[in-house]
DNA sequence: AATCCACTTGCAACAGAGTTGCAAAATATT
DNA sequence: AATATTTTGCAACTCTGTTGCAAGTGGATT
């Protein structure tokens, strides 16, 4: 429980419960969380409001990144302490179409694409879609 | 514009005027749209919930797809015709940071990625984001 | 432990995105 | 031209996310 105080700290963040309770969220369950899953879990604690705000703070100070597919929007812990100003900006999502359950998958490269000509790349985001080995 | 027809039959759809808009707007322009996009270039004409229950249909009979980056839910034509059934699953975007465009690279294949035990993968969405050649 | 300032929260109100029900209009078929 | 079926426009609504502001809290200082 001090752990999640010194994330904070380490972060420039003042450590309230909200923020506590959002980011301890995000530990135990380790999937990719939409503010409506968040909003489930600490609803009666939390104003909506300050719930988005808090995804928001994380964000900018590179503690969750946001996740994508079809359904929506998703936020994940970062897996190597982001910073502020660094990023680690390669993502491998997957997403189970049977629990909807969405995962990163850590410790793997995303393969070099050849993209055509005057095409530069910044970062790269890959989504699969398919069934996890809880569900298969 | 006979080809709009051709293409709205080929999928067992009427031929009313919106909808032969929205495709013709989808084949000018070769980006991907979001609504807001279609709202912006057909607004006058036609009310914004027909607009996306056009999108609906279309993405329902394999016209367009989806497309999404962190800033929100496009779409883009199919490149090969896709069908109810028959879709082709895997995609590669780019998105321009400078201008804000989000195309479709074709005939680029998705390397293989090694998933961890267990993994089943059934289709692949790859987002990269940078400079297009327009802006570089 | 009391004070202070800056930051955070809750509330209310708003903006945007997307959906649903239903009556009127348009399409395709005979 | 008449018909059944699909599509459209309108109104109303839900869900997601944002903004301004006053009240409350954190934490550094004394």
């Amino acid at each position: 429980m001090d752990q999640l105080r010194e994330t904070l700290k380490g972060h420039q963040l003042r450590t309230t419960t909200c923020r506590e309770d959002v980011l301890s969220t995000f530990i135990t369950k380790k999937n990719a969380l939409s503010h409506g899953d968040l909003e489930g879990a600490l609803g009666e604690n939390y104003d909506r409001v300050t719930i988005y705000r808090t995804l928001k703070t994380f964000l900018e100070k590179g503690i969750i990144h946001k996740v994508l597919d079809d359904e929506g929007l998703r936020y994940a812990l970062c897996s190597h302490s982001c910073s502020e100003e660094k990023h680690q900006h390669d993502h491998i999502h997957f997403k189970c179409s049977e629990c909807g359950e969405t995962n990163c998958i850590e410790n793997l490269h995303i393969p070099a694409v050849q993209l055509p000509m005057g095409y530069q790349a910044q970062n790269f985001n890959l989504l699969i879609q398919g069934t996890c080995p809880k569900c298969s």
